[in-house]
DNA sequence: TCCTGGCACTCACCTGTACCGAGTGCCAGA
DNA sequence: TCTGGCACTCGGTACAGGTGAGTGCCAGGA
């Protein structure tokens, strides 16, 4: 186990390199932290830290950075989470406040934590499976051809184009809404699988295809792959990110776009709390030098859906952590009330 | 004047250059090209090309690059749209079949132009007035709160809720919805404002704040500010910019993410055919160093919206343009069907 | 046992110099 | 009007030397 000192000398090593952006020696600590003892014994601590592989030297004769181990141990031990001014608040609340529909929402979510982190912002949109249904409509465009809208308590607004093979009354259209809405209003939609089963059984025979092929519509909305959605920003921010520009940056950018990759990094947010993956913790390659701090988001207890940065293993992690809790919170009081 | 064999010249530092991103020397041009000439007489052509602004010399004893105006002629008088080859429309084709809904057809769209362009794509949305109503739903969430739902003909949907004062009564609702869509089904958006304006005196008094609400809502939604939405994608690409990369890289991804500039962008675009807006031609300062290849698109003969391209200035322009409109137009086919 | 000051060593970085070569402009001759 | 020849320019690279931040180690003191 490390000494408290030791420990003192590695949060000081991480603050000071986060701030500079360059390695930091045993003296130019001692002149910024009061940490009571000389450069040498400095140097000795940091033998043992580097021998420990929570800091590493670029090359000899040059000071120290910490490893992702030693980020780890930062997060986890050294640093708490940096509450926000109470500027950064009102600047939440007003930017936030005002928005019209969920779009915006998460749109000025995430200009907003782009902006207060410095950093790119990752925001996913509520998901359909842990929302509830505040109503499923059906519209018929043309004779054989519906359009199916599912609308969430979060104000998600989905919609698909349902071609059937046989005219649909407009009677057995309305009967058809009625009854669904019936069944799944206020429900899960995670439970709406099972809600609906037996729904086609009460309609006469001819329309029972029908039911069907928009019921199976409505399930295949539901699906994994089409109901996550997500919207990025504050890509400019990573212009900051380092020197070595093309060869860092590039990696990140393509992550950015692979929205399955997002997908998983966000995914792996366990439910309550936050989350914070450091460098090579990131399992997609592309982000090796990155860290990326997540957490779970929604109205009420229930996470709904989850929001995030990615930034250099470089960053402030209290200040970071701080923004996206409260972000967090405040879009999830913005859901509630909604 | 210059002379035809002087534009040959051009054609072929603009090529070169575009190919091997350094500045191209007289001698290399006369080997890589036919010209016929010795490499003293391209050097006096060259000299000629650059007092009239069409070169330039990044320093002394280094070839020539292109300039804007340089590239202006080029693509004004000696560059064609290169059609793509068939594998290449096969490719658009199979990655744009199968889209599910406008989302879909959008995001498909943005990475596919990205993919074939190799550079960043940027699609708008159908805009709202330029497109037909084809239904206008009224939902009841709460005994005063509405929401309102727009479906265009090119699939898009867009959703308001609306507090109302007053509660509203079913009845009152489904008569506002026949009316609504009575008025409107059919018609362009831009025309709405018109035909709706005299809807509010047919209600009963009591209803007749509540209606007005809904219209308003309405209106708003029409409004330039809301109904402009874009999707971009590609961004990687940017890192094969330059080598002097902050610099470059930096202003483009914030003018990306400024919606407003980009609309504007694309907004220049005159109605039919492409526009290539070059280096300084783009008003924005941020995309100086950049060209922005646009076209409009939409079903059957009308436009409903731009797509384009962002690149450096020094880009394949035939291919660019060649690959922008046939993209374009595969996606009017699309709208068309749906 | 732990801390400290001192000392020799390392090595990235900066600076200055020299050289190379691609590319130019100009000019005389075909 | 084109061409070959020639002197010149100047960015890029390679090399050498100097500088300084930073290190590891060690002997002596609390």
């Amino acid at each position: 186990m490390l000494s408290e000192r030791r420990l003192e000398v590695l949060r000081a090593i991480v603050q000071d390199y986060v701030g500079t952006e360059e390695p930091v020696g045993s003296k130019a600590l001692t002149e910024r932290h009061r940490l009571g003892v000389s450069p040498a014994t400095v140097r000795n601590d940091m033998a043992v830290l580097e021998d420990e592989g929570y800091i590493a030297q670029p090359h000899t004769s040059a000071g120290r950075i910490p490893t992702d181990k030693g980020y780890r141990l930062f997060v986890d031990k050294l640093a708490g989470v940096k509450p926000l001014s109470s500027p950064e608040r009102r600047a939440i609340q007003h930017f936030l406040d005002g928005a019209v529909d969920l779009d915006d929402v998460v749109g000025r979510t995430v200009r907003l934590l782009a902006q207060l982190t410095r950093q790119v912002a990752v925001v996913q949109y509520p998901s359909l499976t842990r929302s509830t249904v505040r109503h499923v409509e059906l519209l018929s465009l043309a004779p054989a051809r519906l359009m199916l809208v599912l609308i969430t308590d979060t104000g998600r607004v989905e919609q698909r184009m349902v071609d059937c093979n046989a005219p649909f009354g407009e009677q057995s259209l309305a009967d058809l809404r009625a009854r669904l809405n019936g069944k799944v209003v206020g429900r899960r939609f995670a439970d709406v699988p099972q809600l609906v089963q037996d729904l086609p059984e009460s309609f006469e025979a001819e329309d029972r295809a029908t039911v069907q092929t928009v019921l199976s519509t409505l399930l295949e909305t539901l699906v994994e792959e089409t109901e996550e959605r997500l919207m990025i920003g504050g890509t400019a921010n990573l212009t900051r990110f380092g020197h070595d520009f093309p060869l860092t940056i590039r990696p990140v950018l393509e992550a950015l776009e692979e929205q399955v990759v997002l997908l998983k990094l966000l995914g792996e947010v366990n439910e309550s709390g936050m989350t914070v993956r450091i460098g090579h913790e990131n399992a997609y390659e592309g982000l090796n030098s990155t860290s990326v701090v997540s957490v779970g988001y929604g109205s009420g207890g229930e996470t709904v859906a989850k929001m995030g940065v990615v930034g250099p293993t470089r960053m402030d992690y209290p200040g970071t952590m701080g923004a996206v809790r409260a972000v967090a919170r405040y879009v999830g009081q913005i859901l509630a009330e909604s």
